[in-house]
DNA sequence: GAGTGCTGGTTCAAATCTGAACTACTGCCT
DNA sequence: AGGCAGTAGTTCAGATTTGAACCAGCACTC
């Protein structure tokens, strides 16, 4: 906190694309979402992260980790998709503390579903805007930063 | 909805890069802002807007769209930042309808004693792990998205 | 200059997020 | 075994966000 230098011109516009970009992008997948299949973006992260996961089941907390959110909002997001029929609770063999989230065929379908759309948003607003190179060296900047924010 | 191409392997992790690295930064920014004045990054934001702004004011919706916040979302933060004492409402002159969001001299200086801090995670955690190549390209590759957003 | 449609803000209810307790279980260490 | 620090999830209260409904004031038309 002593000295640290101010943002200057370049900086400063970077910083402001980024963030203004990133909240404009969220808001616009949230209201996609929203109409097409009455879920909300997090809850819409859980299902993909599930769908990719060995026998479609995640613990809690690795899956909090994942979709970056914290792990009560996470028990409570859980819950709606539960009572959707998309989720299912099992308690983990392994440790009895632990709880799976695992998908459910339900669960399955409706991301088979929504997910053409949201991709849809996705490319239409980011991913087809970006040359490749803008797209990778996009990539390797943002992992730096998320592997700092990661410890 | 017809058909929309998948994702391949480097747009994912493009995608997956930016969502993770956007909500753990926010995270990050959230938790610095508190710890260090008490205020969120919406708040943070609207001083900031207002100290650059001419006469250090500005119309809420105007503010609002800057910020990319709802305009109730803004109402209530103004309503918090006037009860701080750092924000003040004014009915604008020309439109009496409208309502100017005016910066004191107290927020000015909650302002200045705030923002090192604040710019020093944007740099430790962002702009610094970044070349200036990288910044460039992503702020190209930002604005595209953002001006798509915003019509 | 009344009527009509728009724009600017606020209010309101509902949903969600967060951090701080709290409970339960695990893994060591002696 | 017995104790103890640490981890996993949940619960809870409080803060914030959002969209929809609402009330004014502006601007344009006939």
């Amino acid at each position: 906190m002593t000295d640290t230098a101010w943002l200057d011109e370049t900086e400063m516009a970077a910083w402001r694309a980024f963030l203004s970009t990133s909240h404009l992008l969220e808001r616009r997948i949230e209201e996609q979402l929203k109409a097409a299949a009455g879920l909300t973006h997090p809850q819409y992260e859980v299902l993909a992260r599930l769908a990719d996961a060995p026998d479609r089941q995640m613990r809690m907390t690795e899956l909090a980790r994942g979709v970056v959110v914290s792990k009560s909002a996470l028990t409570y997001q859980i819950g709606q998709l539960e009572k959707a029929g998309l989720v299912e609770r099992t308690t983990c063999p392994s440790d009895e503390r632990g709880v799976l989230a695992v998908l459910t065929e339900a669960g399955v379908r409706c991301l088979e579903r929504v997910a053409p759309g949201h991709v849809a948003v996705v490319r239409a607003y980011l991913i087809d805007r970006m040359t490749r190179g803008e797209l990778e060296t996009m990539t390797t900047a943002m992992r730096k930063t998320e592997q700092a924010l990661r410890q």
